[in-house]
DNA sequence: TTGAAAGCGCTAACAT
DNA sequence: ATGTTAGCGCTTTCAA
């Protein structure tokens, strides 16, 4: 492996030389520009990011700390994430935490050891000691999909409580009245969110909420299958289901057909972010789009803001969502 | 931030004692560990990786090269890799594809860079230049799913071809004759083989294959449901549809039922990897299950084995599949 | 515009 | 068992 030094004696140059040359072009002159450049190709030169990492302090790396890769939803912000770090010189560390706070915390320790310069969290919680970081700097943070209340650093999201609001008020206009909701897990603000904005149009109905049609979930199709179970054997069934995610609505529709019920006809399902399957859905899945792409990208955006310092820009950015309706939601049975 | 030597000025040692007590803490006396781990506390001190990584010529990441992390079955050979890596001790950096081979050799420079000590890579290409590496040394590559024929590294997949002929031969053995197949990619070795497992049943069975009943796909819900359009032309229609994916059968199954038409009453529908939807799918879908995590566990083994030249291990691991009856096949209408 | 030289934080060879 | 010391490959003053 050739380093600097080499391709400096193939040039005829300094060391120092050949690292301008590389890093900034325009402050050598062209003759030597040409020298440098022709050793560096001959030399099959490549710059040792470990070294230059190492000498500039900046790791260039993105620690992305994720839930559960394995959710489509997390995969596409972690899509976008990817393709914005690139093409910002990042690159991306990817940390699976399963929701563990003692793995959060680990993997947000890569920043002390200079392994990332910041991370992008994904989820609720913030992984850094309060000591963590050189008081008076900014955390080199940013919080996005599902975001702290009181977070110490940017964060990217969507109005959650509005977004659940409008979805429950179509199912109302639709007719319904007996609305069941499967949460996504107990303690997350975007649980606490949605079940704020499900309230919230309930009550504009004047329909007093009944909290035996809240069940709890995990955003996992296995979860919204469970859901249903529980709730047909209540005596007086819902003839709509919100779902905190489309993951747990396919997992909905599919025990609701193994009782024999029909989605729409019998049963209302709606579900939340749309996934790619939601369309393939059978029922097509009526959902609130979330720009699961543009989280990413909007994050490492503001994640490089605050690393290069390169003005603070807008510190909590809320994303548009979108009500799209297909045919899983209908008028409940007369 | 502290370094090493504030700890060995606070510990009243060397540096060469701080960075054995961290390393091998079974080369010191007890006393001067138990000061050093002290002076470590209190210092806060945390190795900076970048130096460790450049001292040691190793920066104990691995590069990831998948063709898309938004497929359901990728993620979960990811999340394999991840957590296999993290229990060796490496980082996954994340290398979103969209399988295109310029990118890919820009990603495997990762490894000249030494910004990574080796590449999983999960498509059949080497994005290696044949003159990247010593001459004589392992290339730092494990090609895993989809395995290149002649791979110049260790590989990891599953016997694509059994397991298509499998797969076939319980058509076969329900009664289907006119067998569609809706495959990946056409270049894609798993689409080959798959191709040959096929035709390998149909010809045990004195079936003559029929190649208007071979449809172009790309894995994805939308070529399958694109790949059936297509196939509701034809003046024959096959009673059976093999899809290379269970997105492409999703998305088969969707169009079907558009149609108007009943799985598997009308239409058997097979898929293939067993992602977390298949069961939840109406009908719940018969595929072959293909070990996910495993292939990105067993893969980052065998790279960790190259990397640690800890014995060379098996170089070509044929992982298990599994046929997974659902519902989605049965008899063809008499 | 270019070169000389210091040094980032750590590891490891060598010496004690 | 511990200390001394020479760098790893690069960037970045400072001086010319």
């Amino acid at each position: 492996m050739s380093n600097i030094r080499k391709v400096a004696e193939l040039a005829g140059v300094s060391v120092a030389t050949v690292s301008r040359t590389l890093k900034s072009p325009d402050i050598v002159s062209p003759a030597t520009r040409d020298k440098v450049l022709q050793a560096v190709e001959t030399a099959g030169y490549r710059p040792n990011r470990m070294a230059v990492q190492f000498r500039s302090r900046r790791s260039h790396n993105l620690a992305v700390l994720v839930p559960t890769i394995a959710n489509t939803f997390f995969a596409r912000v972690i899509a976008g994430i990817q393709q914005a770090a690139r093409e910002q010189g990042y690159g991306v560390l990817l940390c699976n935490t399963l929701g563990r706070e003692e793995e959060e915390l680990q993997y947000a320790g890569m920043v002390a050891a200079r392994q990332a310069d910041g991370i992008i969290q994904l989820r609720a919680f913030n992984p850094f000691p309060e000591d963590a970081v050189e008081p008076g700097q900014a955390l080199p943070m940013v919080n996005a999909c599902e975001v702290l209340d009181d977070a110490p650093c940017p964060t990217v999201k969507i109005d959650n409580r509005a977004a659940a609001r409008t979805l429950t008020e179509h199912l109302i206009a639709l007719g319904h009245r007996r609305i069941a909701m499967i949460q996504g897990p107990r303690r997350s603000p975007l649980t606490r969110d949605r079940v704020a904005g499900y309230r919230d149009a309930l009550e504009a109905a004047g329909i007093v909420p009944d909290d035996a049609l809240l069940c709890p979930g995990d955003f996992t199709p296995r979860a919204g299958h469970e859901a249903v179970t529980t709730l047909l054997d209540r005596t007086v069934r819902p003839t709509a289901i919100f779902c905190e995610s489309d993951e747990m609505a396919i997992g909905a529709i599919s025990r609701l057909k193994q009782a024999g019920l029909s989605v729409p006809d019998d049963v209302s399902v709606a579900g939340f972010d749309d996934i790619a399957f939601a369309r393939y859905s059978d029922p097509p899945l009526t959902t609130v789009a979330q720009p699961a792409e543009a989280f990413g990208r909007r994050a490492v955006d503001m994640l490089i803001d605050i690393l290069e310092a390169r003005g603070q820009g807008a510190s909590h950015v809320v994303l548009p969502y979108e009500l799209v309706i297909r045919d899983s939601t209908a008028a409940p049975r007369a």
